[in-house]
RNA sequence: CGGGGUGUAGCGCAGCCUGGUAGCGCAACUGCUUUGGGAGCAGUGGGUCGGGAGUUCGAAUCUCUCCACCCCGACCA
């Protein structure tokens, strides 16, 4: 490709609303732009890119025995209403009404439409297992869309749907899609984790999502260094410590702290660990009421953990200021569970904290050296924390480590849910009806782009893993249009590359050579070649890879030969 | 949805308080010079000042209203 004849929209400035880094990036590589909120068109570089994320995943979908298919956007209410999903789901599902007033919606994912394809295609038992596959757009109405096609509200998705006529069936499908998704990861060139995860609302009781690694992920994932666990932190358990509580040295008292409300606030007025203070959250009961939950300051409530327990509200949420003032008759900020008329569920590594801090239940006041037992009863304990890094890892040895991850994926096994409510059957041997088992297998394709530049990139711009780079070489002229000797280098070295199938982006511009070194480190072109008059006259031709520090000068007679060996694959044999 | 904020040229912004008919930088276009890290000079084009209503002789500016977009939203107890 000629960059004279290509639509390179790159800009200079950083637009002010991208927040995040591969969003700014995306813009001013001229990647994406946006019409609306959450609503982006894909420019021709943008484009490319997401074609390769595209194709990778087609492949090893078609390699792992799945079926491509493509299947609307637009979807009838009916069929959403046969799985009581029309309203099961919130203002996410984006509801229209055609002109003949019938409903309908834009998919956001597509379990109705492919089990409605496959009652009518399928009936029997041996025409199992089977495993339909869509690259397509869907549409979710975020209420807060944000970060770019991070989470936009019309993205690509590649979703498969597997059915069996058995568990066991849905497992070996399930483990199917498991290898091809490393398969896939792996060959995306980014460092990623499969973690198993909360199956939530879609239900089910085996899933597992594939996260990107990088510092800016909105998700926390915990693994194990020396076994081989990884979760989702929200579904981590906390093991009870094994320690017994530290005893009591000393009588309880009631100490002042005017306009200390944070844990980080009472730990330095007081000049205590944060470990040593208690944070008291007060959250609503599934009656109405207020249930206080107890955590060691330098923790975090798990919100999936706590929803679970006895009697708390599910989902979860905060009480309100004002129910917490009329009802405990002190402020946020000064809360303890002592003398506290409330349930109260206190983490187990809260419980073996002697010797604490924690509110007094009285405005400005706290209490220290509260102990458990002695100045209130014992503690009903429950785990209800985040786990940390250095926390034991369950179900296997060594501690976790905590990383950030980008969710891109996610794998699960559906069951029957959708099969019995849409009363998709097929004959088994013995000529009787059954609902198959099926699994679901989502990739974020949109998102593995922008999960790859917040991954990879530096202060000159993006640096593409070769498997996902737009262009894999960019030849850079000075001169090109001045120097005749450049310009006869330059096309000889284009030529070549075109006939050995090298996907190459020529700057063929008549610009300034610092605009176009800039323009093809923005856009992250992984090798750049650079010729020019000086160069040539010395018998030489410049390389540099984008994330090498500096270039070399290298012989020009070994320049074809070079290009040769950057892309084996690529070249013809011989 | 609640709270805060912003809408002026493709992008980034000034002008608004104190009303007088719109400006700067970048980008674009033309010409000349320049050519190894986002050039210089000269010139050119481009704006319903988010929409509507009102006040006024006169509104980007004041008032009302609608819209769009952005940010924050529980770890604070």
């Amino acid at each position: 490709m000629r960059a004279s004849r290509f639509h390179l929209a790159t800009l200079k400035e950083t637009p002010v609303d991208a927040e995040i880094i591969s969003h700014q990036l995306m813009l001013r590589a001229g990647m994406i732009r946006r019409h609306a909120a959450g609503i982006y068109s894909w420019l021709p570089l943008g484009l490319r890119i997401l074609r390769k994320v595209e194709q990778i995943i087609r492949e090893e979908m078609d390699r792992a025995g799945a079926l491509e298919l493509l299947m609307p956007s637009f979807q009838p209410a009916e069929l959403w209403q046969e799985s009581g999903r029309w309203d099961q789901f919130g203002p996410e599902l984006l509801r229209l009404r055609d002109r003949h007033d019938r409903d309908a919606c834009i998919g956001p994912t597509h379990e109705e439409i492919v089990t409605d394809i496959f009652r009518r295609e399928v009936n029997s038992y041996r025409q199992l297992p089977l495993n339909f596959y869509q690259i397509q757009t869907k549409f979710r109405d975020e209420i807060r869309p944000r970060f770019g096609v991070m989470r936009s509200r019309e993205f690509i998705m590649k979703d498969a749907y597997s059915f069996d006529i058995d568990k066991e069936g849905m497992q070996r499908s399930y483990d199917i899609m498991d290898q091809a998704y490393i398969n896939i990861f792996d060959r995306f060139g980014l460092d990623y984790r499969a973690v198993s995860a909360d199956s939530g609302a879609i239900g089910g009781s085996t899933s597992q999502e594939f996260h990107v690694l990088a510092d800016s992920g909105e998700d926390a994932i915990a693994f194990s260094e020396q076994g081989d666990f990884a979760a989702n932190i929200e579904t981590v358990e906390a093991l009870p410590p094994r320690i017994e509580r530290s005893a009591a040295s000393a009588e309880m008292q009631t100490v002042d702290t005017p306009g200390m409300y944070t844990i980080e606030d009472l730990a330095n007025g007081l000049g205590v660990s944060a470990q040593q203070c208690m944070k008291t959250l007060i959250v609503e009961a599934e009656d109405g009421g207020l249930v206080a939950l107890v955590l060691r300051g330098d923790h975090e409530l798990n919100a999936l953990k706590a929803e679970r327990l006895d009697g708390v509200a599910s989902p979860l949420r905060l009480a309100q200021r004002e129910q917490i003032t009329a009802t405990l008759g002190s402020d946020i900020g000064s809360i303890g569970p002592i003398g506290l008329n409330l349930k109260t569920i206190v983490d187990h590594s809260a419980a073996v904290v002697g010797d604490f801090v924690c509110g007094a239940n009285q405005d400005d006041k706290h209490f220290i050296n509260a102990n458990w037992g002695r100045d209130c009863e014992e503690p009903v304990k429950a785990d209800i924390r985040n786990v940390v890094d250095g926390d034991p890892s369950p179900g296997s040895t060594g501690q976790l480590k905590i990383l950030r991850g980008i969710e891109v994926g996610h794998i699960f096994q559906l069951g029957q849910k959708y099969s019995e409510s849409m009363q998709a059957a097929v004959l088994d041997e013995n000529g009787k009806g059954i609902a198959p088992f099926m699994g679901c297998y989502g990739i974020g394709v949109t998102r593995v782009v922008a999960a790859a530049i917040e991954q990879n990139h530096d202060a000159q711009g993006i640096i593409w893993p070769a498997a996902l780079a737009p262009f894999q070489l960019a030849i850079c002229p000075i001169n090109y249009h001045k120097s005749e000797v450049v310009k006869q280098a330059t096309d000889d070295l284009y030529q070549q590359c075109l006939t050995r199938g090298l996907e190459v982006f020529l700057d063929d511009r008549a610009l300034r050579p610092g605009v176009i070194f800039s323009d093809m480190e923005l856009i992250g072109i992984p090798h750049r070649i650079v010729l020019s008059e000086r160069g040539i006259t010395a018998q030489q031709f410049e390389y540099k890879g984008r994330s090498d520090d500096s270039a070399q000068e290298l012989p020009l007679d070994e320049l074809k030969t070079f290009v040769d060996k950057l892309y084996p694959d690529q070249c013809a044999p011989g």
